[in-house]
DNA sequence: ACTCTGCCTCAAGACGGT
DNA sequence: TTAATTGAGGCAGAGT
DNA sequence: ACCGTCC
């Protein structure tokens, strides 16, 4: 849930902090983005949905014989597969009339980061490990929740109410091994650096900030700025023209209009509520602001509370203080390097496209390679066997780095400046559905 | 009256048409 | 040894 | 701004 509240609290107390920017404002800037939370975002497009005829069922079908044939993806990764188990007739077409659609996260994944890269920014994605001790109580509380959902959905199944199937099965999505293996695996072909964090995502990403290996972090959870990232932005992913523009938080500047110091402002993090521990009934956002103002920090807040309120037992407030303080993270970080598309892969994508679109895929993942500062450089790319993910949990791992796996040589064309060049505006090439 | 918290629900892509 | 969201907006009800 | 399609 990240900090509860947040984002009014620093829209009433610290306007000045946020300010509005255009995507261009971060062309060659090294990007850090939540992977993790950009896969669930794209996994809601996974569903099962009442069949609203062929058109549609037909599409799904391509995209996820595109992927199958690529080698990302099975059916066996739909976010949806246990619901889907239950109808007869995987993977297309259920005799209820429901059918089922998988692979989003793929296309999403693909989708924005060649977007990202047209912008001339330089992304690097980076995912979760394990979560700290302190998270694992709330996540349970969480698992709980979507079994609820689950049993709806079936139950919703059972009576054919189609819309409720919808509705429900959203709602029990989750992300698995394959998910993040294949978003990995995909990364990699297009030459975007990855890095395993290990523990939360978020974390360490404000971590590459503060070590200047980052810009900025791109996210939309506001307790980015609570790990201390420095330079913070929100609504990157609308990129297009009509949307909000990015928001970007600038750590100082918040502190400032808040009158806190940074230690204050975790403090108030936590009072507010955060991931990690309860609040104490009755005072959230606004109250916990006025307090640390007042007092300066948890500790003398709690000495003067009035009686009303009362502290949870046993608050372990000083871990999470530590927890974001001194997070979970790798500072080892080798400089991260931004390589051509894998060529054999975009062969690859382009012959399944082709098969059902022969014209107009000629430009499909052209080769996104060396952006401003960077110079060229072989691509390193590894297209890791199916199963042969990254195994350590603790290393941090960048791109480059991989077990045993088909290693392609390397890439022979000459990489491109994407984006619109010295004024002209380039018609973005067609993505979807590779 | 006004403010604030707490609990609920929902939606979550991208693009091009009107 | 597997999975682990989130924020926003509406509304009720308690507190000031 | 909403709605339908993923060609």
């Amino acid at each position: 849930m990240g900090i509860k509240g947040l984002t009014k609290l620093l829209a009433e107390h610290a306007p000045r902090a946020a300010v509005q920017r255009r995507v261009e404002d971060y062309r060659g800037r090294v990007i850090a983005i939540d992977a993790s939370l950009s896969i669930y975002q794209f996994l809601f497009g996974d569903a099962i949905l009442p069949l609203r005829g062929m058109v549609l069922l037909h599409a799904c079908c391509r995209w996820a014989i595109d992927c199958a044939w690529a080698g990302w993806f099975t059916w066996e990764h739909c976010a949806c597969h246990d619901a889907c188990q239950k109808l007869e007739h995987m993977p297309t077409q259920f005799s209820s009339g429901l059918f089922c659609v998988g692979g989003s996260h793929l296309q999403g994944m693909l989708n924005r980061t060649v977007r990202l890269l047209e912008a001339g920014i330089k992304p690097v994605f980076v995912f979760d490990g394990e979560p700290p001790d302190l998270k694992k109580k709330e996540l349970a509380k969480r698992s709980l929740k979507r079994d609820d959902a689950s049993k709806d959905l079936h139950s919703a199944i059972e009576v054919g109410d189609e819309d409720s199937v919808e509705k429900f099965s959203k709602r029990t999505v989750k992300i698995t091994k394959e998910h993040n293996d294949g978003c990995k695996r995909l990364l990699r072909l297009m030459g975007v650096p990855i890095v395993e964090a290990p523990g939360e995502a978020e974390a360490q990403c404000a971590s590459l900030c503060k070590n200047h290996k980052a810009h900025a972090v791109a996210s939309e959870d506001m307790d980015t700025l609570t790990f201390g990232a420095p330079r913070f932005l929100r609504h990157v992913t609308d990129l297009s023209f009509k949307k909000s523009p990015v928001t970007e938080f600038e750590l100082p500047k918040v502190l400032e209009e808040l009158g806190l110091t940074m230690g204050q402002f975790i403090d108030l993090c936590i009072l507010s509520g955060c991931d990690y521990c309860e609040n104490i009934k009755g005072i959230g956002g606004q109250r916990a602001l006025k307090l640390i103002r007042q007092h300066g920090c948890i500790e003398e807040v709690v000495q003067n509370l009035h009686k009303r309120y009362t502290v949870p037992e046993d608050w372990p407030y000083q871990e999470v203080r530590t927890l974001f303080k001194q997070p979970n993270v790798c500072t080892e970080i080798p400089d991260f390097q931004w390589t051509s598309a894998d060529k054999e892969a975009v062969e690859k994508i382009k012959a399944a496209s082709d098969k059902y679109s022969p014209a107009g895929r000629a430009k499909l993942l052209t080769p996104v390679a060396n952006l401003s500062g960077s110079t060229e450089k072989e691509s390193k790319c590894v297209l890791g066997a199916s199963g042969q993910g990254l195994r350590s949990r603790t290393a941090i791992q960048v791109c480059s780095s991989s077990s045993s796996g088909f290693r392609y040589g390397s890439s022979s064309s000459k990489p491109l400046v994407l984006g619109r060049q010295s004024g002209v505006h380039v018609k973005p090439p067609t993505f979807s559905f590779i």
